[in-house]
DNA sequence: TACATGACTCACC
DNA sequence: AGGTGAGCCATGT
């Protein structure tokens, strides 16, 4: 793809809008940058943030509703936690998306 | 160039 | 609710 080098700015500003208590998909976040499809690299973008980074990844989720990160492991607990600070709760595994979905 | 690897999704079962 | 398999696409080796 020609224009990836900019992809990565879009993307923070997309996670960056999303209101405290709210959350959106990996696939939302894509589409809404203009790339639908592209979903996998959404993650592979939060991924390369550095950990003081202020941007509110926590509110992005997977298309299940779910933490994508093993249930045991410190940054699923570490989502888990911010979220619920924002009033963001969990009915088991995963989170209410028809609740809690920003932008529909 | 070919193959493996993900913070993914969707359709089924 | 949970598992599987195919499709997806940039990156890294």
């Amino acid at each position: 793809m020609k224009n990836r080098h900019n992809l990565d700015q879009i993307i923070w500003q997309v996670v960056a809008a999303i209101p405290p208590g709210k959350v959106m998909t990996y696939g939302q976040v894509a589409k809404l940058c203009g790339y639908p499809g592209y979903a996998r690299y959404v993650g592979s973008t939060l991924k390369k943030l550095p950990d003081d980074s202020t941007l509110p990844w926590h509110r992005v989720i997977n298309a299940k509703g779910k933490i994508s990160f093993p249930p045991e492991s410190e940054s699923y607990q570490k989502q888990k936690y911010l979220l619920q600070k924002e009033g963001v709760l969990m009915v088991g595994s995963r989170i209410k998306l028809m609740d809690y979905a920003w932008r529909e």
